[in-house]
Parts: C-alpha cells; sequence; structure tokens
DNA sequence: CCTGACATGTAAAGTGTTACATGATTAT
DNA sequence: ATAATCATGTAACACTTTACATGTCAGG
C-alpha cells in the first residue's frame, strides 16, 4: 500500500488539491513513484474516509484542498519505521537479457546497448535537474534520492558497456568474432 | 505481459510442467522476475489456448510436460526486439528516503544503514553464487544479468554509506549535532 | 501408515492502467 | 468564441497476491 504514504508524504510537506498532487507524482516523483489520475482521485477518496486526510476548503471547479491530519502524520512515520522486507525484483529490462539468447549476436547487443543509453540518457536528465534546483531550500532527502537516481543510471550505462564488449560477434573489427578461451572477469 | 515473455522464454531453454517452471521462478529468475504458482498456472493456460506451447506428454500425478511452439518462439523473438519503453520506476524504498523528513535524523540514518545493510548482503550472495556456477556451461547472458545484479546491490551499498555521512545529528561524536554551513559537495 | 514432495487448479481481494465522462475558468 | 488549463470523478480491464482446495506418489 504505497500510494496511500506517496499521497501522505506529499501531504505531510504541504496541503494541495488532487490536481495539485497529480502534477508533483509527474515531476518530482516521477522517478521514485508514479501515479495516475484515476488512482489518485480514488486514494485520495479513501483516504479521507479513513481521516488520516481532510478537506479544509473548496474553491472554484469544485477544488478541494487536502490537509493531512494528525492520526496521517502517525501513519505516515509508523511506515517509514516499518522494516517490511522489499518487493520482489521485476526488472522486463534483464528479463530479456536472460533471454537475449534467442536472439543474433548483433541483435543482442542493439538491445544492450539500447539499455546504456537510456541510463546514459537519464543520468544527463537527473545531472541537468540537480543544477537547476537551489539544494538550500530543499531537504537533504531530495538530494539523497536524487544521488540514488544518478548512481543508478550510472551503474546501467557502465554495466552496458561492459556487456556490449562480451557479447560474440563484434562490430568494430568485422569479421574476426574470435572465441577466447576465457570468459571470467 | 511479462509474465507471458517470461514462461515464453523458459520454455524455449528447456521443456518442462508448471511444477518444473515454479521452481525455476523461485530460483534463478528471483532476482529478475518473480511469480507465484497461482499466476503461473493461469498463464501456462492461456499460453496453451493461444497455441503457443503444447502438452507434449502426461505424466504420474497429472503432471502435463510443455514445451514451445515455433509460434511461440516467434512471439519470444518479437517481444525480445519491441523497444517498448521502460515502465514508470516505482521504489518503495526510495519512496520512503524522500519522506524521511518526518523522522528523526538518527532514525532516518538507520533506515538508510538498513538499505545499504540489505545491499552488502545481496552482493555477497551473489558473489557466493558466482563462483558456484560453471560459467563454461551458462549462457553469456546469465552472466550479464548476474552482473547487473552485483553493479546494482553494490551501488546501493556505497550510496548507503555516502548518504548515512550526509543526515545530520552525528553518532560517532555523541552530542554535538552541529550546523555545517556546506550542505553541498 | 504417514509425511513430504510432487502436481494442478480456482476464488477473492488488492493494485494499477486506459478510457470515458463532465464541467468551470482563464487567456487570447 | 474558443482553446488551454484547471478540476474531479467512474468503469472496464489487466495483473498480482493470498488463500483455499484437491489429489498422487515415494520413502521411511
Amino acid at each position: 500500500m504505497s500510494l496511500r504514504h506517496a499521497v501522505l508524504g506529499l501531504l505531510a510537506e504541504q496541503p494541495g488539491s488532487g490536481y495539485d498532487l497529480l502534477k508533483r507524482f509527474q515531476t518530482v516523483m516521477a522517478n521514485v513513484w508514479s501515479a495516475t489520475q484515476s488512482q489518485l482521485y480514488g486514494e485520495l477518496g479513501k483516504l479521507e474516509k479513513a481521516a488520516l486526510i481532510k478537506v479544509t476548503e473548496e474553491g472554484p471547479r469544485g477544488r478541494k484542498e487536502y490537509e493531512i491530519t494528525e492520526a496521517g502524520r502517525e501513519e505516515l512515520r509508523a511506515w517509514l519505521l516499518s522494516p517490511n522486507d522489499p518487493p520482489p525484483p521485476r526488472s522486463e529490462s534483464l528479463l530479456r537479457v536472460y533471454f537475449l539468447d534467442s536472439v543474433s549476436p548483433e541483435q543482442a547487443r542493439s538491445y544492450v546497448a539500447g539499455m546504456g543509453e537510456i541510463g546514459s540518457r537519464r543520468l544527463a536528465h537527473l545531472e541537468r535537474l540537480e543544477e537547476s534546483v537551489d539544494w538550500d531550500l530543499a531537504s537533504v532527502y531530495d538530494r539523497l534520492a536524487l544521488e540514488w537516481g544518478k548512481r543508478f543510471s550510472r551503474m546501467q550505462a557502465e554495466w552496458a558497456e561492459w556487456s556490449v564488449a562480451r557479447i560474440a560477434g563484434s562490430t568494430e573489427t568485422a569479421g574476426d568474432a574470435d572465441a577466447p578461451g576465457d570468459d571470467r572477469g
């Protein structure tokens, strides 16, 4: 039930409407957790019924401004400190890597290289983001999360480079795809 | 629809029953994709109806041995080469990091350190696994996937170490939780 | 005989995505 | 006027988890 806590966390920082929250999910939270509009309004309804948040004012166009309640803050803290085990990993990209045997080495290399490019682009994007943020105003934790993203992206780019070199059927020196006796690094 | 392709991929390597596949999901695939027994049998039924796999023999206890069909192999190859964009990231761990403001620095540090430990343990586990595998028999791609896991785990451990040092409220020199003027590194 | 591993299946509840549906307000 | 943005909500479908339900076979 993480969506619930993502919403509580955002409202703990500052009150806002569903529409406001949606924008935050699409920007700041995009690298960490995502939610669709559908999901969000549904969850806000449930949270209000559970008295973890409440409507503080109704504006134009039916706008409802939500605020976290004390019960909501407690729920958030409890969740933050509950050491529940990480969910089973599920990476479609890596799943593909596992089965790359079914296509040609050229196609495999191309796929892995694509993963690397995604990583590089993501890294570049985060670096731009990093420069544009005023870190004196942000919380330390925002910075830590950003750093995680940067390291993750860099890791993927480097892994891809390392991997491409290990896939037989060389592209650089066409024709001499040799079979090295030593596969272990 | 990745479960479908995970099953096809496994059956492309070798035929087997639902029970056999389940064990493979719980071991080799555990770091990449997971599936429950329920899901698996349901998917096998759908795949058979779609003629992407077929039953080759029925053994004792109602055992059905499945084999991938040519249509199944084509489906698998098509999926491997389709460059669909990565799904929105969703990390409960990182989500917590984002909201760590709501708890004390000590608790925050402890949480981040816990993430680091998970990474370290995971890395150690994969290194043990790496030694136990006969890489001459495995495909290159198994090796690449393992390497990804190792790099990911290492990254998380290193990130946690870096992060713990950045969270105010030092534990080493008890009592002097000062406010340094420079938060940027 | 009885336990453990083998073996398959269904049902219910929770979570997420896509599409549909509606309407108000602001700026050009 | 009219387009863009603001603003909320529902419905249908897909995927995952947990729990229930059943039965066979091999070994001690």
